[in-house]
DNA sequence: CGGAACATTGAGAGGGATCAATGGACGTGG
DNA sequence: CCACGTCCATTGATCCCTCTCAATGTTCCG
């Protein structure tokens, strides 16, 4: 990221700690107090809100190299939970350092900003998602998003396994998991993908791109 | 927010700058080179993304003392547009001073940092209503955010004039402009508010909590 | 091996979308 | 200042997508 080696060596000293989180743990949770941003180094989060009468909404999936827990700047607490949807490790970054490493070096300072664009620039396209996007439109996407993501870290541009349940699927997208597995085996039948639980092979991804995107012929 | 006169100073010579937008005009648009951040003085905006086969989303209404533009740092380029609903005025503030400044002032960089923050949490709020909240809890729950906005401005806590369209309404709760004027006719029949074009007087501001929050009495 | 959690599939209901027609408000120009 | 056109809002009728309720099947783990 632009960094030079004192840069770098001083950015050491800030994420020198390390947190392991287990399956289904919390690495913080609504209304802790917020002390540092998290950088993903393995596994996978999700992110979740709850309302005061039960219900949540899953805000976001997280895996390698993504940054967790900005939301807990604006009040000094956390305003949502994150938790880890396999085994995982991150690496701690009190804020009070990043903010203090961010005035000395203004490269590291524009990447905190950018790192803060993109989360709301995501969160834009999530709100176009569930806004107006119907639930084969919201899935497709969902699918090219996380096979996009994760075919940056290296992984397969066809195959995934996915992290997380129906459900939580179904919270994000802004729809039940019975209409998620339905939409699922709607694929299959299309020959769009093959789907054996949690394993997914994408066979035709411009079918799932022509799918979230009708006709950009125009 | 906490800052001294000296302070005070530098952040005046970075804030001179002011720019008139008409109403129905933007304040930038998707695609253009970002170089600010934009405080709105006076009026009223919205902010909305398009997709690539012309449907389009509001992300954000914006009034007196909010911030538009953080969307751009990420790929200094805006990412939406951001359209004046009524003839306005913003400060103008280059973000490069604004980084600039916040180096070396604390109290300046966390403000910027908080600034962020706020909108993923805010944005994290809408993804909860369009994900989980049906016509009735969206619509109470954003004339509560309006009206509670308005009177933290000195405004009525009960009576307010909309700035948009039903069919801007609804493009920001996810649901149809119809929906969104059956949706307040419902409300005026049980009492709850009363409806002339675009003023609201709320009658009953429980009754709109209850809808939002059904038996938060756990 | 047995239980719990997760996933699939079906049938039926309902909330919101869609299509369509009418009514009001506003601003522009005669 | 009024007339007209345009934009905006309301309301009705119908349809369809997704939710809901329910039963069954599968996988994983203790």
């Amino acid at each position: 990221m632009g960094l030079n080696p004192e840069e770098m060596g001083k950015l050491d000293t800030v994420i020198s700690t390390r947190r392991r989180i287990k399956r289904g743990a919390a690495l913080f949770n609504t209304g802790d107090k917020f002390t540092s941003l998290y950088a993903v180094r393995s596994g996978f989060f999700k992110t979740c809100v709850t309302t005061a009468d039960g219900r949540d909404q899953v805000t976001g999936f997280q895996m390698t190299g993504e940054i967790i827990g900005m939301d807990g700047i604006v009040s000094d607490r956390h305003s949502c939970d994150a938790i880890a949807l396999e085994d995982a490790e991150v690496c701690v970054m009190p804020f009070d350092q990043v903010e203090e490493l961010s005035r000395e070096f203004t490269t590291l300072q524009h990447h905190v900003h950018k790192i803060m664009s993109r989360e709301i620039v995501r969160d834009h396209s999530v709100m176009l998602l569930l806004g107006s996007m119907r639930a084969e439109e919201r899935l497709a996407a969902f699918l090219l998003n996380l096979v996009q993501r994760l075919h940056a870290r290296g992984f397969s541009q066809s195959e995934l396994i996915l992290r997380m349940t129906r459900e939580e699927i179904g919270s994000y997208l802004g729809m039940k998991l019975e209409t998620v597995s339905r939409t699922f085996s709607k694929f299959v039948e299309e020959g769009t993908i093959e789907v054996k639980q949690r394993y997914v092979h994408i066979k035709n991804t411009d079918a799932l791109k022509q799918i979230v995107n009708p006709q950009s012929c125009r």
